[in-house]
DNA sequence: CCATGCTGGACAAAAAATGTCCCGTTAGTA
DNA sequence: TACTAACGGGACATTTTTTGTCCAGCATGG
């Protein structure tokens, strides 16, 4: 059965939900014994018109019946949504779990994918791809984008595409360079996003962690500082989100400040903010280019990160409370849940 | 899988055939290696901007990408192929069936329920539930339904049911009483059906079988003149079809009939009519109710039978031509297509 | 006997699907 | 190297479907 649930959802998909839709409909109708059409579609929340429309459908297929004082179940009715419930419960199993995180730590969008990134490749281009596909939807002429690098949004500039080239779209690094392979440079993913969408894009060339004086002297460049001007203006953010200790490690801080993120409790990293797990930053890198309270600023931040492992980290910085949407896969999601607020 | 199928088929009834359609385009990309629009929207007998739409679909999903020199499918898309093929050749085996039985034998629709009513009677009760629903649809108020009796029939009957009470059908016996037991009569499966579907019925009072003194001085009763008359005009037919030998055997006609009918080679009975393997009458039973002539001018006549053992008589009484609708099961449907012509 | 809540008809408005053409590009061929 | 045929994708009028919104008429219960 899983199988072909599986096949259906990537080939039918809408018809899925239609599926989910009219279960919802029958459903809410067997537990109401009877109800009439306007209650209904107040409590289900669709239109008065939709309901009708799926209520004829229904009762054609001889699921309920009409009466003048309201709408019931029939007997063939009662015994398909016995049949069905375990199949919705399936299908939907991830949708329940993107609403539960939707609105527990208060995001407009969460979209799982269903596998752990951590065991399947697979499932990291599947995550990438369906963050592509909704940053594809994001974007429009005019737009500034500013994102991350790293493995996971690598995979996503891997799988962005766009039928109808967006020329206005920018596409600029959120922080400078961070030393490890090329393709998964922030500047790297950027380029390749702003190709990709037959965007434009713009690169900084400076290292992610700088010193004080450093700091100071490039922020003077005009070039540097132009450019920095635009990434802090950018309308979306695409952003990993990585465990903090894995991350310091990788960023090769020393080990002073590796001890110092263990004492105050660093659980995730994002864009060189370290959080702890009530979403409170506790380091920064000092670094040019997207700042905390940017983010803030922004109109869209979009979170990508999946793997059991991950999980821990996600709903640590989930609890910062700034984040937009998040793109996640099954594993990091049950995790998630299991540190909610 | 065929439950959940069955349940997908009530809530979303064309699933399937959307389900198909992208799978056959799919399938023929992959055939084809790399192919265009328009040979492939020709090859597939589907108009350009709707296969064009599908394309769109299937390649957000990821299923195959578009390149200026044609679509190819992706290792994904391939995927998704393997794991649907035998599904699709499960579900759609049956659907293939119908439409090589309707076309054969030039009838407007096909329906096929899997399995035999000779082995299962559980086969023979889905049968019934089958044809009701298609009945159920093509009723309206005004229509004159004329019946047959048989076990099948009853069955048809017996799951008829309608949310809406169609006050102003009428349901009929087609012909008279055939002395067996009173549930499988045409007069009790009219008015059941009646009952059913909150319409009304009238009744015919006289046995099938009348020489030829008897007939024509019921004929002279002005109240079942008026019922005949009644029957013969109506716009829908339901019947079964049997075995010729089985049926004479059943109606206890003499022995002298019975090789009779084996000698002209008699095949298939249906409402009193004899037919040989060509669909040509070969012997009528002179009776009231409707008249051979009476099919042609009917509007929509419907066959209901199944089993393996009754397919060569139903393919006789196909070729006969009067046919619109023929529900039935999977074993007969084997055995009819045998018998093509 | 009235008020309430129900269905179902009606219809304009909005949205989606569809049929058709065309254009610039590209790959393969002569 | 030049040409041709086939490609994807843009565009747009037209048809079909969906949706929002009212309202009439009918039960039902107080």
């Amino acid at each position: 059965m899983k199988r072909i649930l599986e096949v259906q959802k990537q080939l039918v998909p809408d018809l899925l939900d239609v599926m989910k839709k009219r279960y919802t409909i029958l459903h809410h109708i067997m537990i109401s014994g009877v109800i009439g059409r306007r209650t209904l579609a107040v409590s289900l929340n669709i239109t008065e018109r939709v309901l009708r429309g799926e209520v004829d459908f229904l009762k054609s297929q001889g699921l309920l019946e009409i009466e003048s004082n309201g709408m019931r179940i029939t007997p063939a009715g009662q015994l398909l949504l016995d049949q069905i419930e375990p199949m919705i419960k399936e299908v939907f199993e991830l949708t329940d779990l993107e609403s539960q995180i939707r609105t527990t730590y208060g995001l407009s969008q969460v979209i799982i994918v269903p596998g752990d990134s951590d065991r399947s490749f697979f499932t990291k281009k599947e995550l990438g791809r369906t963050a592509a596909t909704i940053l594809r939807k994001l974007v429009t002429n005019g737009d500034v984008v500013s994102v991350t690098g790293g493995s996971t949004i690598a995979e996503v500039a891997n799988h962005m595409s766009s039928s109808a080239p967006i020329k206005e779209a920018w596409f600029v690094p959120a922080r400078g360079g961070l030393g490890e392979s090329v393709e998964l440079q922030a500047n790297t993913v950027a380029s390749q996003m702003a190709q990709r969408i037959g965007g434009q894009y713009r690169l900084l060339h400076v290292p992610d962690d700088l010193g004080e004086e450093a700091y100071q002297s490039l922020l003077q460049e005009p070039s540097v500082k132009e450019i920095v001007s635009f990434v802090r203006n950018c309308r979306i953010v695409v952003h990993g989100i990585g465990d903090a200790m894995v991350m310091a490690k990788r960023r090769k801080v020393g080990e002073a400040t590796i001890s110092m993120l263990q004492n105050v409790g660093a659980e995730a990293e994002a864009f060189g903010y370290y959080f702890d797990n009530n979403g409170h930053v506790v380091h920064k890198m000092m670094t040019l280019g997207l700042q905390l309270e940017d983010i803030q600023e922004t109109e869209v931040v979009i979170g990508v990160a999946g793997g059991q492992s991950k999980g821990k980290a996600i709903a640590a910085f989930l609890k910062f409370g700034h984040e937009d949407i998040l793109v996640t896969d099954e594993a990091a999601a049950l995790e998630i849940i299991k540190y909610a607020p």
